[in-house]
DNA sequence: GGGCGATCATTAGAGGGACTAGAAACAAGG
DNA sequence: CCTTGTTTCTAGTCCCTCTAATGATCGCCC
């Protein structure tokens, strides 16, 4: 690996009050971690069951069901941000291998409302677990407030990039949340 | 593990000292960043103007050139996680289209050195520098000691996926030769 | 220095997953 | 009732990756 000569360095003054600078290698880190993530992902495609666009699918609906929130096809399709016609065959797959089933929304008839059976925890207590334990062992030695501060940075750029739609890069205005 | 579905809560006492407790929730927002920009880059698909391989395969080329390393199409195979066979459409992709031309590599004649070109860089020049731009606003608001160490868990966590292949995640034992 | 296995890039063919376009069923309001 | 908007699904297409097999070259050992 380079030793990513190009960090622009901080103004060495403040060591421990908060700055108002951005910080690059944060951004750097993080396109590290994903492209690393992404290239393990590909590597292992033969022993992991699912795809990554459905794993990612199968997790939203746990974290819906636990939350209380019933999941329909439309709010998959947002959440992914695929199409609804992807979403539909993403369903058959996941409703073919048994990880869920459609049922009828009683409130409004066109929609169908999925949930999740117990197979689809089963993904996470494959392969995947261990991917999990890899990662928790990697965030070991650090105080609760570290730890906290990372959270939230990660919740705060998951949240920009939540904000981000394909009019927001054409149009650099800030059309309003 | 069974479920686990909320937090396993640090025991409440070390709020300043270094835990050896692995951190859940970090992975967690890990999980959320990770799903919000590969749901972005879905959705901002039409706009961009090249694929999430070709982006990371353009970033690995410029990253080289920068560290003075030449790299090769199988180096970027290893690199993407993809097989030799698919590099050389992505690299048919990327020649076709000017970002990098194929030259001979003069120690070994089975062997092509890609070389990007200009045109390399006008992709983090577009749409991808406002995503940047995007990403850095959310990394203000840190001490340095906070940034450096964020750095260093998420490049602690890419250096751990880096070493998960299919085998050690079929084959639990750490025995890779 | 000639043969032999290993390595590198490529081609050919197949499959998965995402997209656009359009249609059917239903909801909601005039 | 009729019109307009929403939700899902079908049909057809395209892009990207994979497996399998080929041609060219390297490294090595006899």
């Amino acid at each position: 690996m380079p030793a990513t000569p190009a960090h622009a360095k901080p103004t060495g003054k403040g060591q421990r009050e908060r700055s108002p600078e951005p910080r690059p290698e944060i951004v750097e880190a993080l396109q590290e971690f994903t492209s690393a993530e992404a290239a393990m992902r590909r590597r292992s495609r033969r022993v992991l069951p699912l795809g990554e666009t459905d794993l990612l699918a199968l997790r939203h609906l746990l974290r819906d069901q636990i939350a209380g929130n019933i999941t329909r096809a439309g709010d998959l399709a947002r959440a992914l941000g695929i199409t609804t016609a992807s979403t539909t065959s993403l369903i058959d797959r996941l409703a073919r291998d048994g990880y869920l089933v459609r049922e009828n929304d009683p409130t409004d008839r066109r929609s169908i409302v999925l949930v999740p059976t117990a197979q689809a925890m089963a993904p996470s207590a494959g392969p995947e677990s261990l991917i999990q334990q890899i990662l928790l062992d990697a965030t070991v030695g650090l105080n609760d407030t570290e730890a906290t501060r990372i959270v939230e940075v990660l919740r705060r750029l998951a949240r920009a990039l939540d904000g981000i739609d394909a009019d927001a890069l054409t149009e650099p205005q800030h059309g309003g949340s």
